[in-house]
DNA sequence: AACCAGGACGTGA
DNA sequence: TCACGTCATGGT
């Protein structure tokens, strides 16, 4: 990587007007009020050392899950209801029946296909027994496609893997860093060039680009000058 | 009241 | 390969 890259720079003024964003949120750390969802205790700014036990990194694979094409507060919800029903392990979501596991995640949307998608990955993640998945590995489990996979590797493994969204595309195009629009692929080659390749570095980088997103969907007018 | 959220899969061309 | 339909809830 370059020295200094205008992605790079860009990254440093968002970390400077957000702070750390203290990804991936968890369950331990947040309030146990369903109705009270994404509440900033779940996070755990500047500390990249969760998680810290199984139990953690399988909540986190979860919420990958669960978030897919869906408002986090929506898939929290429904985190904090397999845990309260003691679903939040591989081997309780394989034994428990299709409507248990559907009511539980149902805030959550796509409530069928994300149950299928929970046992899929449970016993993937069963099979492991500790090890580290390969990414080749995650994109064969059904459900798990390049984001979600990316997402596990770096946030539930510690691995310094790039994750890319549908925004961080977006400010690639939108802030002239790339001539065309990316592809996923393409985004994330991208991304691994312009920016220091670490855990913090890559974790804070995801954050941020989903945190700048929901600013500027909420208040445009405040984050104009970061756009 | 349409539109969008921290996507992925199945299908047909 | 790739464009398009499908999956579903909840906030704005």
């Amino acid at each position: 990587m370059p020295r200094r890259t205008p992605l790079d720079a860009f990254v440093s003024l968002l970390l400077a007007a957000y702070g750390p964003q203290g990804w991936w949120p968890l369950l331990a750390h947040a309030g146990s009020n369903p109705t009270q969802t994404g509440q900033l205790t779940g996070y755990h700014p500047g500390d990249f050392t969760f998680p810290r036990t199984q139990v953690e990194q399988f909540e986190i694979c979860c919420g990958a899950i669960l978030t897919q094409n869906t408002a986090w507060t929506n898939a929290e919800r429904a985190l904090v209801l397999l845990a309260s029903n003691d679903l939040l392990a591989p081997e309780a979501i394989l034994a428990a029946t299709d409507s248990a596991l559907e009511a539980a995640i149902h805030s959550s949307g796509y409530f069928r296909a994300k149950s299928k998608k929970l046992r899929a990955f449970s016993e993937f993640y069963l099979r492991l027994r500790g090890r580290t998945p390969a990414r080749d590995e995650l994109l064969a489990v059904w459900g798990i496609g390049p984001e979600t996979a990316d997402t596990i590797r770096l946030y539930a493994f510690k691995e310094a893997e790039m994750v890319i969204d549908a925004y961080t595309l977006r400010v690639l195009l939108l802030r002239g860093y790339c001539r065309q629009p990316l592809d996923y692929a393409g985004g994330k080659v991208f991304c691994e060039r312009h920016l220091p390749r670490s855990l913090a570095s890559y974790q804070e980088f995801h954050a941020l680009m989903v945190e700048h997103s929901k600013r500027l969907r909420r208040r445009p007018k405040l984050a104009e000058d970061l756009r």
